[in-house]
DNA sequence: TGTCTGACAGATATTGAAATCTGTCAGCGA
DNA sequence: TCGCTGACAGATTTCAATATCTGTCAGACA
């Protein structure tokens, strides 16, 4: 083998993906990844422990590639409102349409992230944190009123389970959804806002 | 047999449920059934059409006993901010409640809720309907101000549903779940409620 | 006449033997 | 020396034969 490229998690990580995307969450084994890269199956062994942190790294690796674009806008400084309303229908957004372009696919994911249970509290940790951010950034700008920033993020947090987790994802293609997020919007915003007259 | 009890309906619901106490979802079977009302299962067909008829049956009644204390909260005619929380806090501890007496039986329910789409969905829209009914008796009193009110009940059920709808069960015994609680009810209530100043 | 029984066909679940997979490690080759 | 291989043991999964269950219905029984 001339094209000697080392084997990095970065690319065994690849590969997995591949693999899963191929065959699935129940049927992708180390064996066919080591296939897929052509070594043998001791050699991803090398590079993780075991299956089940294979598998987290590529969970998280998901998790944070969705993530980036709420991270751009959390860290953004137009209006706050705007900018947590913004935020929700893109965290909204891009679930759903990772649902609707490949089910398949999504439910891999989501299987993957059932084992990935520290993998997937940081992540909604973050995901609370770039809330805050908002959160805070409004009052600041005078135009939200909020006794505890961190306890109230968490409750926008939750409050929008529903459209964020994937537990709900089968709701999400309903034709009376949108006007839904639309009052749930509103009313969260209505909470955190100044009194105006 | 001297006592001819009448096989009705509601016997076989009662026998049933007992089935599924003992034996669990996925062991029960009709022939169990009509082996604790020491009749042929021929005969249960002839109240239910199918084995899922009658889960839904027993779903139903499930789902209807759970809602008769927040029926009563609704139709009540104190003020209705404290109507509103104390319904919240209702509806989230009945099913903790359930889920940590007897986190089998639970489970057993909740399977058996998936399979009964309609049941569960009627069910639903009756809570929103009991919301409604509070957000509503809230305007009345001058306390409330609410553009939509069915939109808005809507929005503060699917604001809720972190505490009440079973897929995120497991999280309900964690430590910093009250204080969670607390703070989504105060972001909901401070949504609905007029200014004051 | 109307309810219940019990045998039946097709669908579904169980089981255990065989195949495959995970994780380890002694040793090969560079 | 260091990364990789490939054979291995124990765990897990598959698969097909077997058993059980669902839903029907002709006829018994009252």
């Amino acid at each position: 083998m001339n094209e000697a490229v080392v084997l990095t998690p970065e690319r065994i990580l690849e590969a997995t993906e591949d693999v899963l995307r191929r065959f699935g969450l129940t049927k992708a084994t180390v064996v066919d990844v080591a296939r897929a890269l052509d070594v043998s199956h001791g050699s991803v062994y090398r590079h993780f422990p075991s299956k089940a942190s294979l598998r987290d790294a590529v969970a998280k690796r998901w998790l944070d590639r969705a993530n980036e674009p709420l991270c751009k806008l959390a860290a953004g400084d137009g209006p706050a409102p705007e900018r947590l309303e913004q935020w929700l229908r893109t965290a909204f957004t891009i679930k759903q349409k990772k649902v609707c372009d490949d089910p398949e696919m999504f439910a891999t994911y989501l299987a993957l992230a059932q084992g990935a249970r520290e993998v997937v509290e940081a992540y909604k940790d973050k995901q609370v944190d770039l809330i805050a951010k908002i959160l805070s950034d409004g009052v600041a700008q005078g135009v939200f009123e909020i006794d505890n920033v961190k306890a109230t993020a968490r409750a926008v947090f939750d409050a929008t389970v529903r459209y964020h987790h994937p537990a709900h994802a089968e709701e999400w293609a309903k034709p009376e959804c949108p006007s839904r997020i639309d009052a749930l919007i509103a009313l969260l915003l209505r909470g955190v806002r100044v009194c105006k007259h």
